[in-house]
DNA sequence: AATCTACAGGAAAACGTTTTCCTGTTCTTG
DNA sequence: CAAGAACAGGAAAACGTTTTCCTGTAGATT
């Protein structure tokens, strides 16, 4: 390339970055040869004199669930409107994954790794005490770094949709919830549920708590296992709109109608909660703009090159649908 | 860190790669300030000199979207086992935007390249003309560069789906499609569905085709389109599951039952197939293992470092549920 | 005992950039 | 007119590895 020019490689970086005036006859010739050849710098040895990758490490659960798939365009396209690229990887809820792929990220010298863990273990802290790099935690209110973290009030939400359903008159209310050590959507999640029902001096019936995974087959299931007991509930918190969508399901294939005989609000506002029949009442968190807000928080942070606890909370919103209905208390409840 | 040890670079890079013998009294020396120190090598120098960066980038023009999701992650599956990393990029249909990223896959020297091409332009062919990287396209034909492609038989999975609406008894069919550019999603399936029509001495009723992109309101509004005609279809035929749930929700809102009043037929087998009620007959194509195995090609190009022209053909299977029924013939109709 | 062979390990080149430092030319300025 | 300033451009160091090539020592072979 430089050859091809006549010109020293030292010029052609300068041409290339404008780092310092290059007298416009070598600027010819340098451009023209560029756009003939159609060089381009290479990336990787950038990369290595300026230890910059560019490079942003997104580790989500999963990619197939729609508060993560926006949230990953959200911050795809901030990512990218900074001159910046994603590296994606997928855990599972996987912790040793988890870690496995914290030291990719540190061997591959991202810039910046924008991290939903599922669960804050002895390794995850072992790494972040060890290793230094801009992160920003998603969904988990990881007190024990120095990096920011971005979710909503999960208790704060819940305890609205179950004082919601309070409101509607509902006193036997159950709750399908993701794993204890989820902490937000498990956890958090069961806490403001409970305190609402506390408060409004009802009693948790441990029968009417399911904690799984948040699937579509879970939601079914669950609804399954409380529709066996002998004391049933009128009305559930779905922790997630799968599982709002699956408990659904369970309950008109056996005859029930929703809401009259049962009402449910999910979690999530996820693109299915407005085409799924009845509509879901449901708790809307706007995930493309975590994702957006996230990877700005992270970039922030790389180059202003300090990071500073925050504290990110997210609004929510309850978007009462038609999923949810006045108690009616009929059955044999 | 070879200074801590007390020998060469050399002899790190040695104990660290196996590449050549090292005495036991060196190598111990090496493995304990290994430990002691968290010591890595940095991928990107070793990318240099390697001139391999083991990252794939992955574009796609939707995350947000059941098909792409899966296969996502049946993509980063694969290239985690490999020892690859995924770089994401979502192109939102914008040509440019994919131009663009070639062009940033080249310039960080990716090792290789999955592409879901929503056209493939002049630009397209420049770069592919120009510059040699392992790739493989997803869900198009493309037929114009020495590299293998992967999809369904989109005409074929579409003459099926009309084939069973006219077994069904259904005459007046109508079809919500892709854009026209769309070449699998819009141009073939429509053709598939125009030839099954043909053969059955059946015409296409230009009232009863509906374009655009695969969301949930363009399903919608499609349906809406074409329910507003003279002549009412008794079947459609939805190229994508979000446009079969957008048309159902449509029906169902002005009073129609499904399957009762209207057969609808969708494609993808999305996760939502199933939890929507009526539950959706559609196309299943399996993108999680399309993602795998597009992956598993790819990687294969990059190790065997030779490309050859494949295209790889993914069965579809038609299931049936409880959106399509025989014809009733009732209404105005 | 002298040469040859094996072999461990280091020095240096290479990968492709950016950046620092130096050189030589031209332009100012007293 | 000489000395300094301004400036364009190149040489070389640096980034952190791997790899090639060389060296020195110890053991084997004649």
């Amino acid at each position: 390339m430089a050859q091809k020019a006549g010109v020293s490689v030292t010029t052609v970086s300068r041409v290339i970055n404008n780092s310092k005036p290059v007298s416009s006859e070598l600027r010819e010739r340098v451009e023209r040869v560029i756009k003939e050849t159609g060089f381009a710098p290479s990336e990787v040895a950038r990369g290595l004199v300026h230890r910059k990758t560019k490079l942003i490490g997104l580790m989500i659960p999963k990619v197939a669930n729609t508060f993560f798939s926006q949230l990953i365009e959200g911050a795809e396209q901030v990512a990218k409107a900074n001159g910046f690229n994603i590296l994606l990887t997928v855990s599972h809820m996987d912790m040793e994954k988890e870690v496995d792929y914290l030291s990719i990220f540190k061997d591959r010298q991202l810039d910046g790794i924008i991290f939903s863990v599922s669960q804050f273990t002895n390794l995850h802290r072992q790494f972040f005490n060890e290793f230094e790099i801009p992160t920003v935690f998603l969904g988990q209110q990881i007190k024990e770094t120095p990096y920011p973290y971005i979710l909503i009030d999960n208790f704060k939400a819940s305890y609205e949709a179950t004082k919601y359903l309070i409101n509607k008159g509902h006193e036997k209310i159950g709750i399908l919830k993701g794993p204890d050590y989820d902490i937000s959507t498990g956890y958090e999640r069961y806490r403001g549920y409970q305190q609402a029902l506390q408060d409004a001096g009802l009693a948790v019936h441990d029968d009417w708590v399911f904690s799984d995974f948040h699937d579509i087959n879970n939601g079914y299931r669950g609804m399954k296992t409380i529709m066996e007991q002998d004391e049933l509930p009128t009305a559930m918190f779905a922790c997630s709109d799968v599982m709002a969508v699956g408990a659904i399901n369970y309950l008109q294939d056996h005859g029930f109608r929703i809401p009259q005989d049962m009402s449910i609000i999910g979690f999530d506002d996820a693109e299915l909660s407005t085409m799924f029949r009845p509509k879901l009442t449901t708790i809307r968190q706007d995930s493309f703009e975590m994702g957006a807000e996230a990877m700005r928080c992270l970039i922030e942070q790389i180059v202003e090159k300090k990071t500073e606890k925050k504290e990110i909370i997210f609004p929510h919103q309850l978007i009462e649908r038609e999923s949810t209905a006045e108690t009616t208390n009929y059955l044999r409840r």
